[in-house]
DNA sequence: TACCCATTGGTCAGAGATAGTCAACAAGCC
DNA sequence: GGCTTGTTGACTATCTCTGACCAATGGGTA
């Protein structure tokens, strides 16, 4: 069954090639394909979703762009399973400090690194009501998870 | 994709060099780059805004000018002015990036961990309604610097 | 000195250019 | 039929650029 969306994520993907990353422009690339633009971000976020693999950045007004950014899944995929698997929808404070710990551990992560890291996941910074609190504190670890596993061969 | 306003932006950080000040006649950058004078103060405004570290002066007139300034900061308090004055109730992404940039351009902070902050900080990250994920990333961005200023005393 | 005015930069609202979100509808698949 | 996946359009958010109008400076002139 090839649609539309299969073959938008199939040119985005022959785009990239081996590059680490690829820039779109949404319009342009909703007229080639004669769809709606929200259609391209339907297929970003199916096909080039965080737990694929990629990372999305973009930029809107005049000379707005879409870049897609590939992670190296095979050397990073120690924190892919983390985030994929390790963290739930939501995390407590005490276990995000002892995931963060064992990044620490394991040299993932330098002193500076995991001192942020429990900055941003802390309860005291995330002001939100309890059940709230954990959510926001599992999107945020993952959020700087995928960063790890991603960033290092791009230039952000 | 590159627009306008980075050509000035560029533009005018080439004509910097590593000097710490520079002066340009805005009539005549803007007939350089054929747009309307006030499009220089929008690059002033959006590239070398005091968050990015840098201080503009200008005088009006016959000779007048405007004078672009390269601020040096101490480390600690600079951090230290950011959170208690430099960050307010809410901050907006793209504010807070251009904050995170000016860290990891400043060497305050190296490449790994600007894009933890960027991860941490990121309107995708934050899941709460518009308002309250500036307010939220204002605490983020906080606690994170706070991470920072007083990291080296702190235990691992 | 007092005033005029040419010259130069500042401000701001609005238009234009992109991208994001979301709810509703459509199409496929048990 | 009901669930999942795909598609769209209306509305929103953000970034860029411009023009009309405002403000300041300094030289010229009465």
């Amino acid at each position: 069954m090839s649609v539309l969306s299969d073959h938008i994520e199939a040119f985005i993907k022959a785009s990239m090639g081996d590059l680490p990353q690829v820039e779109l422009c949404r319009q342009a690339l909703a007229a080639q394909f004669h769809c709606a633009p929200s259609q391209i971000n339907y297929v970003l976020a199916t096909r080039f979703a965080p737990d694929l693999g990629y990372v999305i950045q973009s930029k809107r007004g005049g000379g707005g762009y879409i870049r897609i950014l590939r992670i190296n899944i095979d050397k990073e995929a120690y924190l892919m399973a983390l985030i994929s698997q390790g963290i739930g929808e939501a995390i407590r404070e005490s276990q995000a400090r002892a995931l963060i710990d064992r990044l620490y551990e394991r040299e993932v992560i330098q002193g500076q690194e995991a001192r942020l890291m429990r900055a941003a996941v802390a309860d005291q910074t995330l002001k939100a009501a309890c059940h709230e609190k954990d959510i926001l504190r599992a999107a945020v670890l993952k959020s700087m998870l995928l960063a790890l596993a991603g960033g290092a061969e791009v230039e952000v």
